[in-house]
DNA sequence: CTACCTTCGTTAGTGCCACTAACGTTCATG
DNA sequence: CATGAACGTTAGTGGCACTAACGAAGGTAG
């Protein structure tokens, strides 16, 4: 006796704010499995690709690079120098600044993490032919760099104080 | 003095499950802003819609259909039927259940809610062909239903308590 | 030089969402 | 009738996006 199982509506299926909301959880959970096996989260692997592709940089410059906010950087890079994959030094030359620079034990961390995100891609895109994939990932970078990506109003104003 | 602002690493901007993140963050904003000039999350309309198109539900039926968890449910109806866009009753053929009733109200309110989902989607995808917008939500499509969208084990067991 | 404004690192906290665990109740079966 | 499953509910976790505020330091204008 099924009592109409009745799934997803059509109408809810094919709204592309819902489709992509659905993509990034699978894509989530896809990429957070992976990195968990070596004790990272997708924040780490950003920093560290960051810093290995553009060189040292100060915890300001590593947030815009990557997107991760400033007040979130500050816990990425706590964890990353615990393990000794980047080393936090203050700027000589700049004194309000923190240089952040990738380790060689760092950088073989980053090598590990690259391969399992290179799988997690792979299982994500398994059910799209190659020609797909690469609609797929340009649609998105149209789209994405339309909008500003991320960053409502992080580079605002923030020196001056309620007073 | 530029000290060379380095934009994201293009490693970082082509991974795809990047991509789709980031793609969400700005659905998913464009789409609160929207719903929030209603008081309404997109929880509430995915439920309203769920109603509207696939008639009276308990609310297991419900969170199978939109993809929220039991558990998350509950509050959700709470709110709605504060607002009385839905009723909650006891099923009288099965008393564990609730049967959940979209109320004329509810109706109205959904298609309020409608035009707000539609004008957020039009502002999501305007950077896009309506030939790519199509290609998008194809391959979305493709991509979610290969790998089940929701649900890790929302269906497990749950009778039998620990002890 | 001295105000003033900005940037930087940091702490604290908010809200949404995905997800888990446990529990009492009710139903369906063997 | 005992067992197991489904249901609604409560409570709690963890990640991420995002805001606010602050002290310390640098840049610039007057």
């Amino acid at each position: 006796m099924s009592p109409t199982p009745e799934p997803t509506p059509a109408r809810l299926r094919t709204i592309p704010s819902r489709l992509i909301a659905g993509a990034a959880v699978i894509a989530d959970r896809l990429v957070s499995e992976r990195l968990a096996t070596e004790g990272a989260r997708k924040w780490h692997f950003a920093v560290l690709v960051a810093l290995a592709e553009a060189g040292a940089a100060s915890q300001a410059e590593l947030s815009r690079r990557t997107g991760i906010y400033r007040s979130d950087m500050v816990a990425v890079l706590n964890e990353l120098s615990a393990a000794s994959y980047i080393r936090r030094e203050p700027d000589p030359v700049d004194r309000r600044r923190n240089v952040i620079t990738l380790t060689p034990v760092g950088r073989r961390h980053l090598e590990r993490l690259d391969t399992l995100i290179a799988d997690a891609q792979r299982e994500l895109l398994a059910p799209l032919t190659p020609a797909q994939q690469g609609q797929l990932t340009d649609l998105l970078i149209a789209l994405t760099d339309h909008h500003g990506v991320g960053h409502t109003g992080q580079s605002h104003a923030a020196g001056g104080r309620a007073r």
